[in-house]
RNA sequence: GCGGGUGUAGCUCAGUGGCAGAGCGUCACGUUGCCAACGUGAAUGUCGAGGGUUCGAAUCCCUUCACCCGCUCCA
């Protein structure tokens, strides 16, 4: 296959109608993707397939193979934007609403309020120069290669003594004593805080806003206090509604609950089609059970979910389980592993995560009830506390643990979360699925031919109606099958222009695993010749029997 | 965020200062006898966007947006 796949994969997916670039008749968006008629069938399919999985076909009666007991699913559908303390207990707000400062060189990225500055001066008190270090790490020497420039540039402006502030500032102090020069209202140059590296000493950007967290304002008059966000996981829709299915819904730990919906991250770098967008759905599932057997639900289902991909078509060669390391969990995690994909935009041997399977113990369901949590010297998770030894962000204070009536055994449940990102799936499936091929042609001669071998049940269309000829009433007669499909809710297209091999490549371009044909012969034998995608075999099948025969491998 | 590259019809691309082009695809009519047929005809462009230079700009300059590659970042 050739190098630039992706580009062909790409342009296919615009040229059919399955994706597009947002907004493009304006230039575009980066990072927001628009699903064509196409693309949207194929989204759905995956979408279901996964809905179905998880709970819609799920026996709650049997113990499945593998688990310690039966259990329940349920879906859920939770809005977009929640209560901002959500997402300030669950972690989101600080790690996705930081001010930061790069280095313009060395691109190093620093927390602004960490940050802390030291000034150079002359006996008069004019700054000279400015650099930033992080508190405890080691002090401005005039040692480093950097620090060589930097000690050269402030001899240059100060021939006389020249001292270094005692107390260091913060970045925000620091600033408002600077004077703005009086006809560019910029800082001087030299007076730009530098990188704390002392190797590079370049000059740091203006402290920035570092929103992953999409910010909106409810109500028509808010102000910044009324700011809201909009939700960059779907997760917590499940866990803040925890007590409400426990309540409602009559299920008893162990249970899942589904949710399928969008998420939105303000990401820096949106970048390889899809994969990384600021606008994408998730596919997730929160399964709470009990803390004793939350290692064994955790291997369940990472291969349960790994196996998903390879039922649905994605080949063991490309499909990777990756366990996290010790380094890689988050401190609450007991375990995390990825399923990762080896997209053909990526590098020989590297894999793009579709999904996360992680071990998340009781952190959400406690934060929900406590407040923020962090890990202790100890690794103990303890509610974080402010300046004032308050807790920094408080929790509902509603008890979200769960009383057992069989063993009266009460317990906050442990969660396992696999979290799939649906866009990522669609665009696993496309890129596994297409292929280039030679086929002969009706001189025998062989013929480059794109097809996308989907799986049957994510093909967007599933069945092409042919007539071999536009007359003949062989029309009429595949106008009628084409009926008896969409009646029984099977997508089918209907096509008689153009010569019929045509009409096969069209088909196999978009994925369609069966062109079924009207001859000559369908007149007097009531039968249909069906055109297999990936090996062009064909079959003799009775009218009859088509819907049925199609549903069959649907399944 | 930084550096490099690219942006012209639905797609792939040619066009380096003087009439906006090709191939494929799409559509119509005719033809058709199972794997990209043929004939005839047709539609399709603010040359990514904005500004500038010029008698004249797809072409030169500036700004900006998007995409690709490499860094950086990444739940």
């Amino acid at each position: 296959m050739s190098d630039n796949v992706m580009d062909q994969i790409v342009s296919l997916c615009k040229r059919r109608g399955i994706i597009f670039q947002n907004s493009e008749i304006y230039g575009g968006q980066n990072g927001f993707w628009d699903y064509g008629p196409l693309g949207t069938e194929l989204k759905r399919n995956v979408r279901n397939a996964w809905y179905h999985d998880m709970v819609a076909s799920h026996d709650e009666l049997t113990v499945l193979e593998g688990t310690p007991k039966a259990f329940s699913m349920v879906g859920i559908e939770t809005a977009l934007i929640m209560h901002p303390r959500v997402w300030k207990c669950s972690g989101h707000f600080d790690l996705f609403n930081d001010m930061r400062v790069d280095c313009r060189e060395c691109r190093a990225r620093y927390r602004a309020d960490h940050l802390r500055i030291k000034v150079a001066r002359s006996d008069d008190g004019t700054p000279l120069a400015a650099w930033g270090f992080m508190p405890g790490s080691d002090e401005f020497d005039w040692s480093g290669a950097g620090d060589k420039k930097l000690a050269k540039s402030v001899r240059e402006r100060c021939e006389g003594e020249i001292s270094v502030d005692a107390a260091p500032m913060t970045l925000a102090n620091y600033t408002a004593s600077l004077q703005p020069s009086e006809d560019s209202g910029e800082i001087a140059e030299h007076l730009i805080p530098r990188c704390p590296n002392s190797s590079c000493r370049g000059p740091l950007t203006e402290p920035r806003e570092f929103n992953l967290m999409f910010k909106t304002i409810v109500g028509a008059l808010g102000t910044e206090d009324d700011a809201a966000f909009l939700r960059p996981e779907t997760a917590q829709g499940m866990f803040v509604n925890f007590k409400n299915v426990v309540d409602s819904s009559r299920v008893k730990v162990p249970f899942g609950i589904a949710q399928v919906g969008k998420s939105f991250r303000n990401e820096i770098t949106p970048r390889n089609f899809t994969f990384r967008s600021r606008e994408f759905e998730q596919m997730e599932m929160e399964f709470f059970c009990h803390p004793g057997e939350s290692q064994q639900w955790y291997t369940y289902w990472r291969d349960r979910r790994f196996a998903w991909y390879k039922n649905l078509g994605i080949s063991d060669s490309k499909l990777i389980l990756r366990d996290h390391t010790q380094e890689e969990l988050a401190h609450y995690s007991i375990g995390t592993a990825d399923v990762e994909y080896a997209f053909p935009f990526l590098a020989e041997g590297e894999y793009g995560e579709l999904e996360g399977i992680a071990h998340r113990g009781d952190f959400d369901l406690r934060s929900h009830m406590e407040g923020k949590l962090v890990a202790d010297a100890n690794g103990c998770l303890v509610v974080e506390q402010d300046e004032h030894g308050q807790p920094k962000y408080r929790g509902s204070g509603k008890d979200l643990s769960y009383f057992d009536d069989q063993t009266r055994e009460r317990f906050i449940p442990h969660v396992i979360e696999p979290a799939a990102g649906a866009d990522r799936a669609t665009l696993a499936f496309i890129c596994e699925a297409y292929t280039e091929d030679e086929q002969p042609d009706e001189h025998g001669k062989m013929q480059k031919r794109v097809l996308m071998k989907l799986d049957p049940r994510l093909a967007p269309i599933k069945v092409a109606v042919l007539p071999l000829i536009k007359k003949e009433g062989m029309p009429e007669t595949a106008q009628a099958i084409y009926r008896d499909f969409k009646a029984a809710g099977i997508n089918a297209v209907y096509d008689q222009q153009a010569a019929i091999g045509r009409r096969y490549r069209r088909q196999d371009e978009i994925g369609t695993p069966f062109c079924m044909t009207i001859d000559g012969e369908t007149a007097t034998d009531g039968c249909v010749t069906v055109r297999d995608r990936d090996s062009l075999k064909q079959d003799r099948i009775p009218i009859k029997g088509l819907v049925g025969w199609v549903q069959e491998r649907l399944k």
